[in-house]
RNA sequence: CGGGAUGUAGCUCAGUCAGGUAGAGUACGCGUCUGGGGGGCGUGGGGUCGGAAGUUCAAGUCUUCUCAUCCCGACCA
């Protein structure tokens, strides 16, 4: 066995990362808290970029690239959003390196100092709204609907691969409009659009919903969120979608005539998602034989791997696989021909159930004679022996079986890690010994949720949108509650 | 920035206590038998032992300094 993971239940932190290293999704860099996504794991991300992009445009929006640095001093303008990321932020402070004239190899020129230091963004509202000013004048500008791929810069603490790293991948879609009610119905529209991402591509159920106080995007009014329940019991925030008012319009000075020819501020809404997205895919469905991917979103959905001895086997395998491969691409399906002699048939089973690949075709000697292939699907990690005739319309509905089957057994996961508690023992108790979802009333405070995530660890992951209206009483205070909230330990 | 640990082959690590020719597994090259679940046998290549200075006839091992990384905490999508 070349490549051993270590096993969810003995350590799922350590799963985690064996995982997305031996199935080549991403590594450590040389540089600290950055990685380097591999090749197959860019690839899944290209398709999760490629339908999320799609969506985007049908809902409206247009892309649009924005600078990498941003001027320290549009920073501040907006005080909340400089509170959130000041701590977080790399700063370029010279243009230029030169021979150290000790001899001790180049060093940075003194002499290269910027007038005003440049952010290296780590979102770029600030950026986005200095410009708008200049796009804006009328009622007639708005809405502007842009959506922007980029990298951006958290000099976090700790990273871990995709969940947490110094430099990720994103898209950040920034609105401007003309009334707040436009805004929030944007706010909500791409909350709705991610949920619908993660559910029908991901196939992983999340929750909807406000952020509390607490946990709201620093500039925002209100912070609306998916969130998603991984395998280890624990919440990731996979998506957010933020109203933010007219917090930057003011900061910015961005006004816009009305129809009256009064002058008024613009209202607007900001959301992204990132490579963290890739964290949740391979948390959300893997096991302990490595992952497991949803077939919309695999590189490719199905594998052929010939079984042969000799060259003349090999050529009367490959005339019946490529004609299965054919067959498979005209019904729109990514199929990956396997007949390289640089690996054992067994080794590839191996390797390709480690990176996911939904289904499995053998095809051997045994299966020219029968006229069969072997079928094997990577989720229930079961194989069957199918007739080649008909293999084509039989594998399409099988991916479509996935789908639902891995989306089905994730979300009987999350109700069943879903528990309603009405006391504060109750509520130490199912954190500690179960995990996952926690509904329980709050009283509403702030403070209240600080002292519990002080004790507990756990946090609001959201107040969501279907959530019953209810007379109770907040569990740590006691204080009345008209609805439930909930909490979880989270990434 | 506090607490703990580790730097030796591409990777994972032994060897350091007690100084004496640089090791294993895996990966890699070649040959061969194999091939329906990470194969067997044979053989070969691969190291400034993180860096610098010191002690010594002799340093991976002892001393001092230094650099880097990882884990736990505070921060966080």
């Amino acid at each position: 066995m070349a490549k051993e993971l270590t096993s969810k239940s003995e350590n799922y932190s350590q799963w985690y990362n064996d995982l997305v290293v031996k199935a080549d999704l991403a590594e450590n860099s040389a540089v600290r808290g950055c990685m380097v996504i591999k090749p197959y794991g860019y690839a899944i991300w290209e398709k999760m970029q490629a339908q999320l992009d799609k969506m985007f445009k049908e809902t409206g929006h247009v892309n649009a690239y924005f600078p990498l640095f941003i001027p320290k001093s549009f920073f501040s303008k907006e005080a909340a959003h400089v509170e959130g990321f000041a701590k977080e932020c790399a700063v370029v402070t010279h243009y230029r390196l030169k021979n150290d004239e000790d001899g001790n190899g180049i060093v940075v020129d003194p002499d290269a100092k910027l007038e005003e230091e440049l952010i290296v963004r780590p979102t770029s509202e600030t950026i986005i709204w200095n410009t708008y000013k200049n796009w804006i004048q009328s009622w007639r500008d708005l809405p502007i609907l842009c959506n922007q791929w980029a990298n951006v810069v958290r000099w976090e603490m700790r990273t871990r691969l995709f969940l947490r790293t110094t430099e990720f991948l994103w898209q950040e879609g920034h609105t401007a409009h003309a009334t707040k009610e436009e805004a929030i119905e944007e706010t909500f529209k791409m909350v709705n659009v991610y949920a619908d991402f993660a559910e029908k591509y991901m196939a992983m159920p999340v929750i909807k919903g406000h952020k509390s106080e607490n946990e709201r995007f620093a500039g925002a009014l209100d912070t609306l969120s998916i969130e998603a329940l991984m395998q280890d019991g624990k919440a990731l925030q996979s998506g957010t979608s933020h109203f933010l008012g007219q917090n930057f319009a003011k900061a910015f000075d961005v006004q816009y005539a009305n129809k009256e020819g009064k002058l008024e501020y613009v209202w607007a809404s900001s959301w992204g998602v990132s490579t963290r997205l890739m964290g949740a895919l391979i948390m959300a469905h893997s096991d302990d034989n490595g992952l497991v991917l949803p077939p919309k979103l695999a590189p490719f959905q199905v594998v052929v791997v010939p079984i042969y001895k000799k060259d003349e086997q090999l050529s009367q395998i490959s005339e019946k696989a490529e004609a299965i491969i054919e067959k498979l691409r005209a019904k729109g399906i990514s199929v990956k021909y396997d007949y390289s002699d640089a690996k054992k048939p067994g080794w590839k089973f191996a390797e390709y159930e480690l990176k996911g690949v939904p289904v499995r075709l053998a095809i051997g000697p045994r299966d020219i004679e029968n006229g069969t292939v072997e079928v094997a699907r990577r989720d229930l990690l079961s194989k069957e022996v199918v007739q080649m005739e008909g293999i084509d319309e039989y594998i399409e509905s099988l991916l479509d079986d996935i789908q639902n089957s891995i989306y089905n057994k994730a979300f009987d996961f999350r109700t069943e890690h879903t528990t309603e508690v009405d006391t504060w023992d109750e509520f130490k108790d199912v954190l500690n010994n179960k995990g996952g979802f926690i509904s329980a009333h709050w009283d509403g405070s702030p403070e209240t949720e600080q002292k519990i995530k002080d004790e507990t660890k756990a946090t609001i992951r959201c107040v969501p949108f279907d959530a019953k209206e209810e007379e109770g009483k907040c569990i740590y205070t006691g204080k009345p509650s008209n609805k439930r909230v909930l909490f979880a330990l989270a990434y």
